[in-house]
DNA sequence: ATGCATGAGGC
DNA sequence: CCTCATGCATA
């Protein structure tokens, strides 16, 4: 699966990788998602903590699926960084184009990453970026989240396929079971109820990753009755979809 | 690439 | 307890 970069370390991917600040708004606007060397970077060492808003909800993400309809509502003060669900999706295509070709792995990314900036990324995190499965809701958390982890972790249940297909028929019926729900379910699969209810979680998060808003599953001309409302903004044709795998 | 798990923050 | 963002472990 991930084998080691071709003739490369860790040490030459963080040499190859730099971008600006990548917690701010460098990434998403900045120059060319470039990982090969750069010029100037005033290394502004990453703060502990801003005061970040860890986690707005209402999610501008748009699955690469569909063309994405300009259902942004760009704030037209003056701030900053408001990413457009475009730009994004163009960054994330390049970004990926050029890791490849370099011959990188998403986990070499992710760790060079953490080299120049002390903010690692997982494999997963960096795929899933790549794939448009972020809202980017907050880049800098995972600080957080690595540095609250010290536990012991609860080594990875697998559950059966007949068990899934049982699990989904229910959600299927009811994403969002009752706390009593989930526990007489549980009982009847014999399954933790913890596990279960951590399922339908999963399971309704999934939901929202493969049905995103601008998944129109209607008629071609659905797409089109709702320009002009939001903005006179001409809709660029983009992919079809997602499937090339690495 | 994805399934199950952890945690923060919000009701 | 839920939603979200993330990540370890795994198919």
């Amino acid at each position: 699966m991930l084998r080691a970069p071709p003739g490369a370390g860790p040490a030459a991917a963080a040499r190859a990788a730099a971008p600006q600040s990548l917690v701010h708004r460098g990434w998403l606007r900045g120059d060319t998602p470039e990982l090969a060397d750069h010029h100037h970077h005033h290394h502004h060492h990453a703060h502990p903590h801003p005061p970040h808003p860890h986690h707005a909800q209402g999610p501008p993400h748009h699955g690469g699926g569909g063309a994405g309809p300009g259902l942004n509502s760009h704030d037209p003060h003056s701030d900053e960084a408001t990413p457009t669900s475009d730009d994004l999706e163009q960054f994330a295509k390049q970004f990926k184009q050029r890791r490849i070709k370099l011959g990188f792995t998403q986990a070499d990314v992710g760790l060079a990453l953490g080299t120049l900036y002390g903010n690692v990324f997982s494999q997963t995190t960096i795929c899933r970026f790549e794939a448009l499965q972020l809202s980017f809701k907050n880049i800098p958390t995972s600080i957080d989240k690595i540095a609250a982890q010290g536990r012991k972790r609860k080594k990875r249940t697998s559950i059966e396929v007949s068990v899934k297909g049982a699990l989904e028929s229910h959600f299927l019926k009811c994403p969002k079971p009752s706390a009593q729900e989930i526990t007489n379910l549980a009982d009847s699969l014999q399954l933790e109820k913890e596990v279960v209810r951590v399922w339908f979680c999963n399971r309704r998060q999934k939901e929202k990753r493969m049905t995103p808003p601008g998944i129109q599953q209607q008629t071609p001309d659905d797409v089109y009755s709702q320009v002009g409302t939001v903005s006179a903004d001409t809709p660029p044709p983009h992919h079809g979809l997602q499937t090339s795998v690495q």
